[in-house]
RNA sequence: GGCCCGUUGGUCAAGCGGCUAAGACGCCACCCUCUCAAGGUGGAAUCAUGGGUUCGAUUCCCGUACGGGUCACCA
């Protein structure tokens, strides 16, 4: 028996390779052109790091008129859980990617390349495995876990390299007529690569955002068709890239150790290689320690925790496109009004060392985002954040969305636009003392004599207030209420002689405040007591003079 | 432990042999101001460490320390 007979043994219903090879052709793109791809495995919610990814794949293809392909890492079955592709699409819809290749659906798809669901690429990884072994690169091995473990404690005890590889690649060698004869005896058994590598021997790669790296050959018969008859991580991204046409592999630097293998992968199946970019690790700090981020403890860590804190998926993308290129800050700043698209995002500006994840820095691009929405967009946003997570709120904003739309307008669209709010769960207490039903709670600060702030707001109903006014007047009368009442007219004044004044016309102007809207602290007094409208302040101030 | 990679203020970082070592977030102070947010001005705060190379090292080389990654029929 040689090779041929035992590849036909395992793999008799394999297609030749040539057949995908035309199948799946060269694309016809511009010079230049990357093709990307996301490829994350069904096993949860995409995680900040992932998201990450995701990001520079769709703007390096979008960039460069290239293509950025979804494709779904399914072929272990274990950790798959139920419609585990619809959320990755799901969420990445959320942050305004999609791809322009591969899955959108849980079941559905796109594009010419496909299947885009690596369980359905079955037939595919047995064809390349097939010509593997025809060619004596490949091999089945009938280890079980039980011994592929002995050998390794083996391997510890004699304080040498733990693998499967040279003398320790048990059947490495093994007669080709005794292998078949396993097989036809129902023996279970997977298939490994029969590595030509040779751990004394370096190779040298040049990583796009690590640069050049240098390290020993791959000489590990590694595991390429799993027992379940589906290919491992390494096989099936050797093939998947390489029949996608992808240019540029953009991953985790958690593989960069893998790059020996998967170089000699693409060698022996006579593929060119991609090229490789691995960006570095999202970090939380934890007591001053750098750690990964992680799933287990880190809620900040899935993508939905940005959904359910309403932090807007515009200012998610834009603090990561900042760790991506550090230089997306000064464009932003110069570049105000420009949609995202118009940043060219550069991969050998990433960063080589994992950053810290920085709340505090996302909650200040997330108030700069905010800040340039419109009322009706604000509004819109947090009613569909309230739907799902705040009752109440979602009762306020549509009861009467043109009251809504007004306060949420306050101190907006102008060039100097309010930059107070990050997220959405920060609206309602941001705008409740507006609505009757939850206005309440009043702390007067400076002048806290009841008898005195009876005064003020006497003498301002009767003789000082009218709705009609317009700013400078409202104010100028607000100024003779206090002069009225020996308070300074100017806040300058009473600093320049403390002693001439009982108080100043900010501490006039904040008894009303206190009074209307139970803060001490609110943007413009101006517009609030516009929108309120003439009964509810009349309504406010009597319930205090009562 | 082996093999890779990294280390500039609290955080993100610019820097690519010669600079008073940018900028942003945060912090502090002051200004503006009816309060707050914003804005303005200023401030404290950084090249892990020891050796080289060099007229000169944050930048280049080596060691040390620390941190990270990886060593599966998981991706």
């Amino acid at each position: 028996m040689d090779y041929n007979e035992l590849a036909e043994l395992i793999f008799p219903n394999a297609k030749e390779i040539e057949y995908y090879e035309e199948k799946y052709p060269e694309r016809n793109l511009p010079e230049g052109a990357m093709v990307t791809r996301f490829a994350p495995s069904p096993t949860g919610f995409v995680h900040i790091g992932g998201l990450f990814g995701a990001i520079v794949d769709r703007k390096l293809a979008e960039q460069s008129k290239g293509v950025f392909i979804l494709r779904i890492e399914d072929t272990d079955q274990k950790r798959e859980i139920e419609n585990g592709t619809l959320q990755i699409v799901n969420s990445l819809k959320d942050f305004g990617i999609n791809p322009d290749e591969g899955m959108i659906g849980e079941n559905e798809e796109k594009g010419n390349y496909g299947p885009y669901k690596q369980s359905q690429r079955k037939e595919i990884y047995q064809a390349y495995a097939k010509s593997l072994i025809k060619r004596g690169l490949a091999y089945p091995c009938f280890c079980t876990p039980e011994e592929l473990e002995k050998i390794r404690e083996k391997q510890e005890a004699a304080k040498i390299r733990p693998g499967y590889y040279g003398i320790w690649a048990k059947y490495r060698n093994f007669p080709i007529d005794e292998a078949a004869e396993k097989i036809k005896n129902g023996e279970k058994y997977i298939i490994r690569f029969k590595s030509q590598g040779r751990e004394d021997r370096k190779i040298k790669h040049k990583d796009i955002i690590k640069g050049n790296i240098e390290f020993p050959e791959n000489d590990q018969d590694i595991v390429i068709i799993k027992a379940d008859g589906l290919p491992t991580y390494h096989f099936a991204h050797a093939i998947d890239d390489h029949l996608m046409r992808v240019t540029h592999v953009i991953r985790g630097d958690e593989w960069v150790s893998s790059i020996p293998l998967h170089l000699e992968l693409f060698k022996s199946l006579g593929f060119k290689p991609p090229k490789y970019a691995h960006t570095a690790t999202i970090m939380k700090d934890e007591n001053g320690n750098k750690r990964k981020i992680s799933k287990r403890k880190d809620p900040e860590a899935a993508v939905s925790y940005y959904h359910e804190e309403g932090i807007p998926q515009e200012a998610v993308v834009e603090y990561l496109l900042n760790i991506a290129n550090s230089n997306f800050e000064p464009w932003r700043r110069a570049n105000k009004d420009k949609d995202i698209s118009e940043f060219n995002l550069e991969l050998n500006k990433m960063s080589v060392s994992g950053a810290v994840f920085d709340m505090v820095k996302l909650l200040d691009v997330s108030k700069n985002v905010i800040s340039k929405f419109t009322a009706e967009k604000i509004y819109n946003e947090t009613l569909k954040w309230a739907e799902r997570y705040d009752k109440e709120l979602e009762k306020m904003l549509t009861q009467d969305k043109e009251y809504a739309l007004k306060i949420l307008n306050i101190e907006r669209g102008s060039n100097k636009p309010r930059k107070d709010i990050a997220k959405w769960s920060e609206i309602k207490h941001s705008i409740e003392y507006m609505y009757d039903d939850n206005f309440a709670n009043y702390e007067f600060q400076k002048i806290a004599d009841k008898e005195e702030i009876k005064k003020i707001l006497k003498s301002y109903i009767e003789n000082h207030f009218n709705i009609n006014d317009d700013k400078q007047t409202w104010f100028d009368r607000m100024k003779d209420l206090a002069e009225e009442l020996g308070y300074a007219r100017e806040v300058k004044e009473y600093k320049q002689n403390p002693d001439n004044y009982k108080g100043h016309v900010g501490d006039i102007s904040t008894v009303i405040r206190v009074t209307l809207t139970g803060r001490c602290n609110t943007p413009d007094l101006y517009e609030i007591m516009q929108i309120l409208g003439a009964d509810r302040i009349t309504k406010r101030i009597n319930k205090i003079l009562a």
